[in-house]
DNA sequence: ACGCATTTGCTACAAAATGCAACATTTCGG
DNA sequence: CCGAAATGTTGCATTTTGTAGCAAATGCGT
């Protein structure tokens, strides 16, 4: 019984049961406990599932609905974007595109921050709605770029939302892409939110960008910022374990990584 | 049964139900109260859901003041939404503005109609988000107007959104102000809300009201579209019960009456 | 309004399950 | 046989869960 035959059992498994529990593996293989955890912790860098207390579950999908995506790794998530506070100041603009990732920053920064008057540029209805005011005297002015509408996530997009990007400069920009790579730096998956993604770090003084420890060293389709060009990345502590990590940390300028 | 398990499955309890007790729970998951306790916690912490004493209850996501209104005078307002399909055709595109009435004909439309190829340019992020399609190619295309945004109701207003519907026509206005009236005609309050409007009504060959008894013979600050301009006033079977219905029968070029 | 019983929420602690790291053992190719 | 990789074992830390006791809230009958 080889590594590779059990990965590929476990991975069956997960598929006709949607989760498996380490006990369930090391019955049916009759190899150690040990043996079948560092078998998961392999499959989970790799991408392949999710550990979790006592087994594992598929990874999530990005064909998954924005509603799910934005609970998951929640914690982290969140940690992740009170740590990037620190890389804002007050009176500045920022641009933030449509994430799961940037929707939870928007409820950071409309909780106390202790910043003021924060300008928020997003075509992200999300983002939008968490950080519109009544009153915009105080606190974020939020400004929502024009275009069609589609959901999953619910933003803006094509020519017109890009050309509206180019209408302004700001301090910052805040994206949240599918994955981050020390090779090829922020991917999209979806042309939509990567032509979005790549005209707002034009458009900005400062590039960051907020990953989770799911999306290190993960790429896909559409590059939109190289690694050169992300002057600060932020993670949560679990990040540290990806085997993408280390050539990342030497790639970036700056690293923040969100102890929870 | 795991965490993760629960969490999920007590998500889809508070999906279907709309609530769920903690003995329920402990019911059907065989763990003790003190677990679920513990889980909900979590959950609760996470932003999934509220807390209540014996168990708990979704999140309120919608802005309160606004979700009120919504619900008054629903049954009203989706049959006057109904009767104004008959306003529109195939492939026309449409003008909406920002309030509860145009976010239930959002709802409408999002719905069977029987009419395809809609374009629907709006301020309104309550529309918008109703309509959001991820296939554009069938159904109902949205067009979201830039600029800053604001609550009760969110949209975006100001001089950019205004600028923005100038570069757009329409084939039909669909508004929904604060009060018609004969004299006045079509009435908001804010000032937000009623440039916006003026600026849909020039922009558009057409300009329908949607108003609900409520608002019949209601007048307030600034006017937006005088009687003579009002291509069609839509109102409820009950309108006709209020005092200023008859002038304003006679005003308008047309009118229809939506029966329950 | 009052007292009382019941339900529910909370804290503390213990037990069990699991995760983790260090080291020992086995396996396998050269 | 040697060395490296894989696997097993052990011991301990951490997390999760259950139990019990008590406080607070709720409901109920008077």
């Amino acid at each position: 019984m080889w590594q590779e035959e059990r990965h590929q059992k476990i991975r069956a498994m997960l598929a006709s049961f949607g989760q498996v529990s380490i006990d369930r593996i090391v019955e049916s293989f009759g190899v150690s406990r040990q043996t079948v955890r560092r078998d998961l912790i392999e499959m989970e860098q790799s991408g392949i599932l999710r550990r979790v207390r006592g087994g594992a579950v598929p990874v999530e999908t990005e064909d998954m609905e924005f509603s799910v995506r934005i609970t998951q790794r929640l914690q982290e998530k969140r940690a992740i974007c009170v740590a990037a506070l620190q890389l804002l100041k007050s009176q500045q603009t920022i641009f933030m595109d449509a994430g799961s990732t940037t929707t939870i920053m928007a409820e950071v920064l409309a909780g106390p921050t202790g910043l003021t008057d924060l300008t928020v540029i997003t075509n992200s209805l999300e983002v939008a709605m968490r950080l519109a005011q009544n009153t915009p005297e105080n606190g974020v002015r939020v400004q929502l770029l024009r275009g069609p509408v589609r959901r999953d996530p619910l933003e803006t997009w094509g020519g017109a939302t890009v050309a509206d990007i180019y209408s302004y400069h700001a301090d910052i920009a805040l994206l949240s892409p599918l994955g981050v790579d020390a090779a090829l730096g922020a991917t999209y998956h979806h042309l939509y939110g990567a032509e979005i993604a790549e005209a707002m770090a034009r458009q900005s003084t400062k590039t960051a960008i907020l990953a989770d420890h799911a999306k290190i060293g993960v790429t896909s389709r559409k590059c939109v910022c190289p690694t050169a060009e992300i002057d600060c990345l932020v993670v949560d502590a679990k990040a540290r374990a990806r085997s993408g990590f280390p050539a990342l940390e030497n790639a970036v300028a700056r690293l923040i990584v969100a102890e929870n």
